[in-house]
DNA sequence: GCGGGAGTATGACAGCGGTCATAGTAGCCA
DNA sequence: TGGCTACTATGACCGCTGTCATACTCCCGC
């Protein structure tokens, strides 16, 4: 989806992402990478000379990036920021998915983790850096929000933690019972650790833009 | 570990879960299946002429009830049962792991959802069906620590999807913080929804043992 | 002894995987 | 025009996979 015209480099890490996050790392072939993405089976080493694993990595650099710039993204389209608002928006994103494209991908990320994490040691990194791009951005969001900055980064990781398990049970289910139940189970507690939820939507809204460039187009 | 004479076709499939959680289901070969139950490559068609699906459905059936069967355990292995002393035994069962054994292996059941949500009909609703063996058994001792029943399945799958997402962080990163984390985030808020913790440890005690009939030796 | 079934042992097959080698094309610069 | 670089195009190789076919070894019941 969106993936018009960014030259065929990009177009193959977008689809590799993909592919990744459907059938996981090991059932993704790289033909098939190349078929997806539109690309000439021939660019592969030429781009990606250091193979799979390069292509593999670089997606999920992808990934973390993106899921890092979507968190601005929430946090601007919320009227009034708020922890429990922000993951409401992040679980959001995934319900809204299954219910209208259906249950087959899940996050590539924990997909790479899950296959690679033991064989490939720079993909379990490329893993663990894309989860540091995503929760970064969370955290620092909780912090804007007025969460103690002690207590920014613990919950964002549960944040995090939560989404993905939820995103794992709601695919082996295909239902998205799972994803609304962390999401109004933890909205709570989010917002708890807040100590100054009302001035949170003006300091949010200030702050926000800083978290990232954000002029990728994502 | 503990794998001593169970039968091989019991071992083939305890040795498949095995390898399943370190490596997924698509890099899981059955012959090295075979090689690591110390079984004859012959038996794999003997005992499972379902073939790979058959063979990793029965392992994700195990892996649940071993995860459902845990719970009593770590009941009975609490002084005094509580949401949160539950869930930090859940959690600590991979802290320990992780600190002694390494970080080789994850959720066999996470690794199947992965691998073959999308591929593998029979293979996904037995992904599905090893959640709902897990969750259940700990909704069950929730209620028993007297947390509302209509609060005990929405906090059960809160606490394994955070659990589920803690392990992925945590082996991507080689560290156990997102476990330790989570677990201390999420204490209190299970512990509040006991209604009545005080006399929580008693009727804990009386029905846990009701849970499953765990005269299996796991 | 002796069928006969449970379990074991190999070998072969077809398919697909990632990767390498090699050759080709296009376009820019001099 | 010549040469250089960026990119594309194929074909081949080897290793591994799941699966099937076939033949073998036990051991039990009769």
């Amino acid at each position: 989806m969106t993936a018009a015209e960014h030259g065929p480099r990009e177009r193959m890490v977008f689809s590799a992402a993909q592919l990744i996050r459907r059938d996981g790392v090991a059932a993704t072939g790289m033909r098939e990478v190349a078929a997806h993405a539109g690309a000439p089976r021939g660019s592969l080493q030429h781009y990606f000379p250091g193979g799979k694993e390069q292509l593999v990595n670089e997606a999920l650099g992808w990934a973390g990036r993106y899921a890092g710039n979507r968190v601005a993204r929430f946090l601007a389209a919320l009227p009034e920021p708020t922890p429990a608002g922000l993951f409401a928006e992040m679980v959001r994103q995934w319900t809204d998915e299954y219910e209208t494209t259906g249950y087959a991908g899940g996050c590539p990320v924990a997909a790479a983790t899950v296959d690679c994490a033991e064989s490939t040691v720079s993909t379990r990194e490329a893993a663990s850096a894309a989860f540091a791009a995503w929760t970064g951005p969370v955290a620092h969001a909780l912090a804007d929000m007025g969460v103690p900055r002690e207590r920014a980064t613990p919950l964002a990781t549960l944040m995090i933690s939560s989404l993905e398990g939820a995103i794992l049970i709601a695919r082996a289910e295909r239902n998205t019972r799972a994803l609304t139940t962390v999401s109004r189970e933890l909205g709570p507690l989010l917002d708890a650790a807040a100590v100054n939820p009302i001035c949170c939507s003006r300091i949010g809204e200030k702050k926000t833009h800083s978290i990232h460039k954000a002029n990728d187009k994502n």
